[in-house]
DNA sequence: AATCTCCAAATTGTTAACAATTTATGTTGA
DNA sequence: TCAACATAAATTGTTAACAATTTGGAGATT
């Protein structure tokens, strides 16, 4: 499970969680972050961000020379990845960015919307939910904004770090965790699938859904969650079946 | 996050869920598992069989003696059962069994209700429920048999395994491995605030939360659910308050 | 008697080298 | 021409050695 602390997933900062919370145990500060964490981190950032798409191989020697490291430093950083399922590491032939099938798709998704729901459900319940909700508002100008700036780097962190910030207003660190790596793992799916058409304005959606929160609307709240969400992934499932194999890039037989 | 896949938790075996899943990749079987993951087990279970109590030191080269490895793998091992918060990493100070205070603690039980809950819900909507209820049964018949034989590490793993079985019956595995993790650290917290007299028969609750979901009985079986959980968790809190710190056996000042 | 400093032992972090496996290429033979 | 086989390069798995840090204790100082 990713960790995640205190982190707060900022525009143009790392969204991987590692070092952050490694920062702090014990009480103490830690001047220098760990080696692994500091490759986590980038090979973390540089999938979320698409510069390295998946399927990607991860050769570990590369990895090396890029990063100025050892190969056992790579290889714990790639351990971790694969624990938290952002690559796949297959023994004996290597670490490849993580290529989501349409089964996990559907799992990831459903998953998601299950504990979108139940976070709704718990943020209405709280009593200074306005107060707590005004950062949000916020959070979705600077995703307009980066929107309209046509910064998809920007724009795509900050669609998810609205969803990991309203868990976290619940208050419960584990269920927070939880989401942060559903949401990595949309992030990945959304990469796999992703056609250079397809790119829907969902600061909106977040904006209406801060509005349907205010107004105490359970039932709106949580049918625009689910729409938000289920219209993400129907754009996924298309692509799946416009798309079932490389080679239909050919005319030629097989 | 801990991998899961079809594990089936049966008594007597390990729990630990990576070297299953890892033996499946890529659709072909792979004769042996690998070191890492045999040690990774070893600990896990150990842990979860509390042979190894929270605030233990796990050091490396004890350890290498222990599996006959090298210190690589054991810090490969150590770094997962890191990941998974079953031990804690202390940068140039090594590893230790986690401990969990008090904020996880209610914090991973509110994740339990909160996700158990789902799953009822999510298990009621199924048609053909009684077929896909069946084998709990028999897991519920093991559990009392381990419970009167006195055989508490298979009571124990059993008790933990009915929620995970019944979470893979929902039939997403993001899910599943989620339960499963949060079961895991129930267990460590059992583990750090047990106290030899606490020990009621769970799969007594387990039955009747079966001839709930039997009868349709959403509200009866979300109540017993609940209540099961927070059984437990008041019974934390209790040796919480008890002893909040070890110093309180001494009656002198510090 | 309590505190501080320094040193040695133990432990962790990092790097380099070697062994085993996979992948790719080239060759042979039907 | 195609398949199977053999070989070499590339890559991963594993082990051992060295460097850096922490821990515990002896001895000096106040």
């Amino acid at each position: 499970m990713l960790y995640l602390d205190q982190h707060d997933d900022l525009q143009g900062e790392s969204t991987a969680p590692r070092a952050s919370s490694l920062l702090e145990k014990r009480g103490q500060k830690i001047g220098r972050v760990s080696e692994v964490d500091r490759v986590y981190a980038e090979i973390f950032d540089a999938v979320m961000d698409r510069r390295l798409l998946p399927g990607a191989k991860l050769t570990e020697s590369a990895l090396c020379d890029i990063f100025s490291c050892s190969r056992a430093t790579v290889r714990a950083a790639l351990a971790q990845l694969g624990h938290d399922k952002i690559v796949v590491l297959l023994p004996n032939r290597g670490a490849y960015v993580w290529q989501p099938d349409p089964a996990e798709t559907r799992e990831v998704f459903e998953a998601r919307r299950t504990l979108e729901c139940v976070l709704i459900d718990k943020l209405l319940q709280m009593p200074d939910l306005p107060e707590r909700l005004a950062p949000l508002r916020e959070m979705v100008r600077q995703e307009k904004e980066a929107f309209e700036t046509g910064d998809r780097i920007s724009w795509l962190r900050l669609s998810n770090a609205f969803h990991v910030k309203m868990a976290r207003l619940v208050g419960n660190h584990v269920l927070t965790e939880f989401m942060h790596a559903l949401c990595c793992r949309t992030t990945l799916i959304i990469a796999f699938h992703d056609t250079p058409s397809s790119s829907t304005c969902s600061y909106m959606e977040h904006d209406q859904i801060l509005d349907l929160l205010l107004d105490g609307n359970r039932e709106g709240a949580i049918a625009a969650m689910c729409h938000h969400l289920e219209d993400c992934e129907h754009r996924v499932e298309e692509t799946q079946t416009r798309k079932p194999d490389p080679w239909s890039v050919f005319t030629v037989k097989r």
